[in-house]
DNA sequence: CAGTGGTCTAGACCACTGT
DNA sequence: CAGTGGTCTAGACCACTGG
C-alpha cells in the first residue's frame, strides 16, 4: 500500500501521536517518572512504521515531555527545582570560610554537588579566550575543564583559562583539588588581588556534544556564560566558559543605580 | 545492500553531512542568503538516502544555521550582529543625556530600534510582581507593555509595573513616551531616586505567544529576565519583566570582588 | 540473552513554490 | 510544469541496557 496517502490528512500522523502522548502526560495517564511506551509497542497501537513513531517521540523530546535513554527507553521528565547563581556566589567572605563559589552555591539549593575534572594541564588558549586574557592568541595557558553534577545530573561544564605566568608559581592551580576558597583564593594568597568580574550571558540551543555532556535531549536551551575576573592591577588572570542547561539555572544580579 | 554497515563508524553519517556543511558556511564557502544544495544534490554529493540527507538538514535547522522553506529549499541564516545589554545602560548620566535606557543601548548595535506601546494603563499585580513590589496579591498598579524591534524585526517585549501610590502623581507614566531619560528620569525628578537594580536571568523555549509576538520559529530560546528596580528608602518602585529573543542579545554585568 | 533506541536504505506520494 | 521539501513505509543492521 502507498503511504503518502496519509500526508493529505490536515495533520501529520506523527504529530497527532505526539499530540496524543501529550495529552496522556498532561492528564496524569502517564506520571512523572513514568516509562513511554517502546516503539514498536507504539508502532503497533497506531498501526504506523517505526520512522513515524521515532519522530513522534523526537517531538516530545525537543518539548522537553520525555526524556530517552538509548537502549533503556523514553521516561516522562519531572522538573527538578533549579539552581540560584548569583553575583554574590564571589564574595571574598564565602573564600575566606573556605568555600568554593560552586559549593557555596549549591549549599542553599538543596541537593547533593558533585565535581568531576575532565582535564587540567596546559593548552592552547583559543583565541576569544587569549583575546580577553590579553596573551597572544595560541598561547599556552593553564586549562582546568570540570563537569559539575547535583544529585549526580549533570548541570554544566566550565572550562577556566589561566596565563602561564600566572598560574607558574601556584602549584595548588594544577591539583584537581585547589584546596579552600578554590584557585581564586590561591590567586589572592600569591598577590593577585581580585577586583572586578565580568560575565557576559547568551542563551542558545545546546550543540550535539552540550547536549551529551549534560545529558540533555537535542534543542535543549542552555545558559552560556563567560567571565572575566581582573586584579587591582588591571590583569584579567582567569577566563571561565560556562555552559549550563537553562533549566537548572537561575541567574541573579544586583547593581547600583550609579552614575 | 544493508545499510546499518555504517552505524559502526565513530560518527553518524548525517552528523559528518551536518558538519561537513556547516563547515562550509563558517568557511564563507556558502555565504549568509546563499541556498543550500537541495536534497536531491546532497544524496547525489554524498551518496546517502534522502533519509540521511535530511537528518544532516535538520541537524543544521536546530542550530540555527540554515532556514528552510517548503518548495523553494533550505538557506544559509544571515546571523544579524547581537545586541548588547550591559548592567551600565541604567547609568544615571544616560538619563541626564536623555536617553531611555534602550535606546542607549541600541544606539551601539548599528540598527533603527523602534517602539510599539501595546498597552498602558492600570492592571491587577500578578502573584509574583506583586510579591516583588511589595504590595497585595492583585492589587492595582500602572503595567506597561511595550514590544521593540530593531529594523523592524521584534526582538523583545517587556512589561513595567509600578505600584499605584508612585505613579498617582507622575502623569507622564501614562503617556507613550514618558519623556527624555525615560520612566527612570521622571521617577527620580519626583523624589524616588534609584539606589540599587536587581535582575533575575532565566533562559527557556519560547512559549507559543512568545513565538508569535517575536516572530520566533518554534523551539526557539527567549531570555526571561525580570528586574527589579528600588530607592534609596527600599521601596521597589518598578519590576519590569522582558522577554528576549535569545540569538538578538548579549547580557554583559559587571561586578566587585567585594567582601 | 532479549528488548530497547539509533541509524540507514530505497523507494513512494503529497504539498508548496516559481516559471 | 518541474523542482523543492515534507511525510511515510517496511524493512535492515548497529549500539546500548539490563537481567
Amino acid at each position: 500500500m502507498a503511504s503518502g496517502d496519509v500526508a493529505s490528512t490536515a495533520k501529520a500522523k506523527y504529530l497527532q501521536i505526539a499530540d496524543d502522548l501529550a495529552a496522556q502526560i498532561h492528564s496524569g495517564a502517564l506520571p512523572a517518572g513514568a516509562p513511554v511506551p517502546s516503539e514498536s509497542e507504539l508502532m503497533q497501537r497506531y498501526g504506523v512504521a517505526s520512522g513515524t513513531v521515532r519522530k513522534a517521540v523526537a517531538e516530545l523530546r525537543t518539548t522537553q515531555l520525555i526524556e530517552t535513554h538509548h537502549g533503556r527507553g523514553s521516561f516522562v521528565r519531572s522538573r527538578p527545582p533549579v539552581q540560584r547563581k548569583s553575583s554574590d556566589r564571589f564574595r571574598r567572605s564565602h573564600r575566606k570560610a573556605g568555600k568554593a563559589a560552586y559549593l557555596a552555591e549549591a549549599e542553599q539549593s538543596g541537593g547533593k554537588p558533585s565535581v568531576k575534572v575532565l582535564f587540567i594541564g596546559p593548552a592552547e588558549a583559543p583565541e576569544d579566550i587569549a583575546e580577553r586574557l590579553g596573551v597572544p592568541a595560541g598561547a599556552q595557558v593553564l586549562a582546568r575543564k570540570r563537569r559539575y553534577f547535583r544529585d549526580g545530573v549533570p548541570t554544566e561544564e566550565a572550562t577556566s583559562y589561566l596565563p602561564w605566568d600566572v598560574v607558574r608559581d601556584i602549584p595548588e592551580t594544577f591539583a584537581e583539588n585547589p584546596g579552600g576558597g578554590g584557585i581564586y583564593a590561591r590567586l589572592e594568597e600569591h598577590g593577585h588581588t581580585l577586583a572586578e568580574f565580568t560575565e557576559t550571558v547568551r542563551a542558545r540551543l545546546a550543540t550535539k556534544a552540550e547536549a551529551a555532556a549534560l545529558a540533555l535531549s537535542p534543542g535543549s536551551p542552555v545558559i552560556h556564560l563567560v567571565r572575566n575576573a581582573m586584579t587591582e592591577s588591571g590583569q584579567v588572570v582567569e577566563v571561565c566558559d560556562t555552559v549550563m542547561a537553562a533549566d537548572q539555572f537561575v541567574l541573579d544580579y544586583r547593581f547600583a543605580a550609579k552614575d
